[in-house]
Formats: structure tokens, C-alpha cells, sequence
DNA sequence: CCTATGTCAGCACGACTGATATTC
DNA sequence: CGAATATCAGTCGTGCTGACATAG
């Protein structure tokens, strides 16, 4: 049997829940919107940006996209025909592949960051200090709560 | 020319531009994970909860949707289908149609918001006190960004 | 006659499962 | 031989545009 408290303190972590669900199902539509008029898509752009440093294989970019191994394939071939991307042989381990970017995808990474960062800006320069503080310091929280997926 | 000032406050939208553009990101599949296990999925979902006062007309579940009117009567169909929801016609105004829940979708809507809500309870209660603090301070700061998007 | 509302047809994208090769 | 890695083939869900019928 619950208590007073505890009662309480359990419909407003519902409450919180169904709030935060609501706001992420508009925010789907949000991102649809920055995508909207961009030469690569939210996929692409996803899978381009973790090959920056040094490239992955194709098993990484799927767990780190929150995707299955096929799915992260199809998009790695997509981005090979528009010359974005490279597959190379994994050297230590011949079942593997490694991914990398080409230097136009290293260009189109970064001019469809700054296109899409800017839009948000611009969004974001609306709202009142106060609201950008609240915002910034949920972002390490919202980090948190899709980190406790990787499980 | 920008300021000392004024640029540093530049430099710090555009971080959390690029922060929060991450955060929502992860939060897509996040959402489909969410779903994943769900006898009704997202988008059914959330149109079939604007039904639960007195039924909506199409064009308005498409805007409340954010998505086009031809979609919002794809998803429609389909809850018409799986007995979920009945269209009948608007006595006003006989182009419209209003959409309106039978007692097995308001049934479904209660199970599958109230599944998820527990799911997503589930994860908030690993959160100190204080992150639920940020990340319900942040939730009406989300709404008025998507809101932004209406226009 | 023009506009608003909804539906239909056809398409694109991006996920999934299941069935292979190939290598460890 | 069994497990891991990637790909291929086929399917599904959900969005879109453009064309259309009907009513205001």
C-alpha cells in the first residue's frame, strides 16, 4: 500500500512521463521539418557524422544509430553511390568492413550541420534566457534517458 | 561587426542548437523503442488520443498531427478498420467528416498510453530528484520550440 | 466560378525479418 | 562446426505530391 507521499511523488513521475512523450512525438515532426529543404537526409547526415574521426564498421554504425546491421547497410550504400562515403576491407578481421568518408562527404557533413544548427538558432533566439538555461540544463538529462537504452 | 559579448552569446546558441538538434536525435529511436512492443503504434496512437472528447474533423487531425491531410485519412482508414474509430458526416458542413473513437478505441488508448507511460516512468525513476527537476522545467520550453513549427 | 474538404493513386524513405555468403 | 559480420530480397509503416469528386 502506498502512502500519502509516495502516491504523490508516483503520479508526478507519470505526469513527467507522459509529458516528456508528448513533447518527443511533436519534436519527430520538428526534425522532419529541419530536414525538409536539406540536401542529405537525418539518416544520412547521422551515419555521416559518426564516421568523422576514423571511420566504423558497419556493426557499429548500426548499434550506434539504434538500428539493425541490414538497416545501417542500406544507408552506407546509399551514401557510397553519392560519393560521400568509401567501404574498405577491415584489415584485422576479413569479415568486416570499414566505412569512411570521402572528402566530399567530410564537406557535406559539415555544411549540413551548419545549415541545420543555424535553423535551430534561429528557433532558439525566439525564447528568453530563461528558457534557453532550462532547456540547456535538460539536455544532459535527456542524454541520460537515451543512454539507458544502449542496454 | 559582433561584440565580445554578443559573439560569445552566438557562439552559445549555437551550441545548443547542435545539442539539442543531438539530444533529438537519440530520442527518435528512443520513441520507436517505445513503440516497439505496442499493439498500437505511434502514430495511431497519438491520433486516436485527439479523438477522446467529441471526435475531430480530418483537416483538424492533420494539424494537430503536423502531418497532411492525405496521411491523417491513411491512419484513419486504418483505425477504421481495426474498429477503433468510425467517420461519419458532419451534420454543418457535409464536406467534412468527423472522426470520432468506438468503446474499443477509447479501450486502446487507455492500455497503450498507460503501457508506455509505465515504460517511460520506469526509466525516469532512475533520475535524481533533481534531473526530473531540469527535465520537467524543460518540457514547456520543448512545447513552445515545436509550437514554433505551426506557423 | 472559386475555395475548402477529403480521398485515391503512386512514390520515397527507412525501418524490419529471413536467407545467404564469407570469415573467425 | 558454430558464431560473427555483412549483404540481399522482400515487406511494412508512414510520410509526401498531384489529381480528383463533392459541397459551400
Amino acid at each position: 500500500m502506498l502512502g500519502y507521499l509516495t502516491m504523490n511523488d508516483d503520479n508526478a513521475l507519470q505526469e513527467l512521463a507522459s509529458g516528456f512523450r508528448e513533447a518527443l512525438r511533436h519534436s519527430v515532426y520538428l526534425v522532419r521539418r529541419l530536414d525538409a529543404d536539406g540536401e542529405l537526409s537525418a539518416a544520412q547526415l547521422s551515419t555521416l557524422k559518426m564516421l568523422l574521426d576514423e571511420g566504423q564498421r558497419v556493426g557499429e554504425i548500426a548499434r550506434n544509430l539504434g538500428v539493425r546491421v541490414p538497416s545501417a547497410t542500406e544507408q552506407i550504400i546509399k551514401l557510397e553511390r553519392a560519393g560521400l562515403a568509401r567501404r574498405e576491407p577491415d584489415p584485422n578481421d576479413s569479415r568486416a568492413v570499414r566505412v569512411i568518408l570521402t572528402p566530399e562527404g567530410r564537406e557535406a557533413v559539415d555544411s549540413a550541420n551548419r545549415r541545420r544548427n543555424q535553423v535551430m538558432a534561429g528557433i532558439l533566439s525566439t525564447l528568453s534566457d530563461q528558457d534557453r538555461k532550462a532547456l540547456a540544463d535538460a539536455l544532459p538529462v535527456i542524454d541520460k534517458i537515451n543512454a539507458s537504452l544502449q542496454n
